[in-house]
DNA sequence: AGAATGAAGTTGTACATACATTTAAGATAA
DNA sequence: TTATCTTAAATGTATGTACAACTTCATTCT
């Protein structure tokens, strides 16, 4: 049951455990072609194809007139593969994202790996072009980071062939409904529910929350901000839930705030679905002579840069962050590599449960 | 002068012109072996060398009893080539560096190519590591921003080895002295100068600057601030530069202000290295109950998020952040696709000149 | 000493032949 | 109709020969 192999195969083998093992030295000189030929019965021909397809690999290196080497990285190439590893994230530059692929970059290039980055801008339309590019030459893997994830998903079939071609993939913050994969998130709702939890210990009765919801992670805060207020026993009047998109930015949550504090009883409390909406909201209630936390106590999310530089440290939640990007990158590593040995595609989630960080942004309620 | 190429060579050419103009469209069965020989006039293991070319660069698909084919990909994957750019930066996640990312990604992907991301820490050993890493597979072009740009450079050999292969690349924020290559950054010394030279014309005389000198940027903002100084005839205490470098972090500096606001005559303005200095030294002196601007005048440099989210909103100094990523990536790609045109190896430098923002962190000197 | 020549050995190109393996389609048998 | 076998044609493997182009080194000539 042996022999079915081609010769040339055979003899392509040879070679490169001669090379592996260290008896064909890198720079070294290979046997020339009638040399081998004649110590290994076969016709020139069949080493030339032996060795063209080790010149290809780029094991060999072949100067007309000299001969045959073996070339110097030899021994790395034939360890390396692609070994390049795509992220697509929806926003490179702004705030938490650039931990999580600074985090990510860390562990890759420290186990071999390249990083392939490319950003959606949160438009699906680019997610289809960033998928297309990238997939444009080998990858090891993919890390992605859903676009508007609280919508559907028209890239579907990207994926679906990304699966059946067994390239190794997994969601990071969020992911698709629709999809069975291992995903690595923040627990957003308990974020939320601790956030409001908090605050409503502290004596607070009227919490306005701010919240994006064109992405899950915004409606699962709002969903454990409405829980906390559920087991409290604390009806939330509306007015005190606000909703925004991605594309209103601050604006609106500075306008409405606005009003909110303006009316005559006015919120004690307030939820940032993150801190970079919490600074601008904070900064608006100083405007107006509200002070912090002394009339108003603000808890942020994301626990960012943001929250130190702002003009009252902010008090906040924790994201793993670099943390997250780096296991997202052991984990996605340990599927390619184990691709061969066990098939126990984790198709897990990972939840990180946010803390809280107490800083200077809320207090408890003064009667 | 023409008959020198081998036939397989020009039965390549032709197999790919047709593959170009269309005669062989994607999918289609290309002619048996046999029929091509016959065609041609060769034998049919002239011809099979000419497939097994195409066939390694991707063109053909070879199917045992069924026949030739050309790839679907065909036509663009002789367009495409490598199309990978990389980006050598120092951090990734912090500050400004994400927004130069950001701009070049963006360039990069409308224009088709990838970005490979690696980042140095500010570590020349990891620089090296990266570098290995990225040429490890083709590349088309690389932008690199220094690290370390005011100490030596021992990855010299890298760099000559890049400019030797032909493989173009440019510099942001700074160059290595030792290399004639493009550079796209900001005129440091003219934004230390703008930024005295306002402070100075506020009224203030005793200012006060702190400068992170093992990078170039420092020690050319540095250098604007004492010309400012120099001009206005204004003697500049040497208590009032303090010099730090970046494993220091913002301690030094810190431990330096609340030195200098305890002393009696103590300064009245002062200048920041960068927004991320800027903000834990603006804290300091409010912590101090030292007020700003009314007490202490502060400019920054870079114009970052942190300018907005601080307590007060700092006056500093524009940084094009994303622009720059842009316009290298536009050059770089002009170098790469110019490569068989014009020679014009530009290597000149690209200076953006820094515009000051006032805001509410200086204002002129009260008597 | 230096330059030109030539021989030997190497890889590159080209052709010829033979058989093996795979595929698809047609012929044949149940 | 269905299933099986046969066959033709395609690519894959293997060997042989011949000569071209290049590199190296020793020899020879100037």
């Amino acid at each position: 049951m042996s022999k079915r192999l081609p010769k040339y195969i055979l003899l392509k083998n040879e070679l490169l455990s001669r090379i592996e093992s260290g008896k064909l030295s890198p720079g070294s000189q290979v046997p020339s072609e009638n040399e081998i030929a004649e110590q290994f019965s076969l016709s020139r021909q069949t080493v030339r194809q032996a060795f063209s397809e080790l010149e290809r690999q780029g094991l060999l290196e072949r100067v007309q007139g000299k001969g045959t080497f073996v070339r110097h990285a030899a021994v790395r190439a034939e360890a390396m593969q692609p070994r390049t590893i795509g992220i697509v994230t929806t926003y490179i530059s702004d705030y938490i994202f650039p931990h999580i692929v600074r985090g990510a970059e860390a562990e890759l290039r420290s186990r071999g790996y390249r990083l392939l980055l490319a950003s959606t801008d949160n438009d699906k339309e680019k997610e289809m072009e960033c998928l297309r590019l990238m997939l444009s030459e080998p990858l090891s893997g993919l890390i992605i980071e859903p676009t508007k994830s609280a919508e559907g998903n028209p890239n579907l079939p990207f994926y679906l062939s990304m699966q059946s071609k067994n390239l190794p993939f997994l969601m990071i913050n969020e992911r698709y409904r629709e999809l069975e994969v291992p995903c690595l998130r923040v627990d957003d709702e308990q974020g939320g529910l601790t956030a409001a939890r908090y605050l409503i210990k502290q004596g607070h009765r009227r919490i306005v929350g701010f919240f994006k919801t064109d992405d899950l992670q915004g409606v699962n805060r709002l969903k454990g901000f409405m829980h906390a207020h559920r087991e409290a026993g604390i009806p939330l009047d509306p007015e005190h839930v606000v909703t925004y998109t991605t594309s209103q930015k601050s604006e609106l949550p500075v306008k409405k705030l606005r009003e909110l504090l303006a009316s005559t009883d006015r919120p004690t409390a307030l939820f940032a679905y993150n801190d970079a909406l919490a600074v601008p909201l904070l900064n608006t209630a100083r405007e107006m002579g509200v002070s912090v936390p002394g009339e108003l106590s603000i808890v942020g999310f994301d626990d960012s840069a943001l929250a130190l530089a702002a003009g009252v440290p902010l008090t906040t939640l924790t994201h793993p962050k670099e943390e997250l990007g780096r296991e997202a990158a052991r984990r996605l590593i340990a599927m390619i590599e184990n691709e061969a040995g066990a098939p126990s595609e984790d198709t897990g989630e990972f939840l990180y449960v946010p803390k809280l960080i107490e800083r200077d942004s809320a207090s408890p309620l003064k009667r």
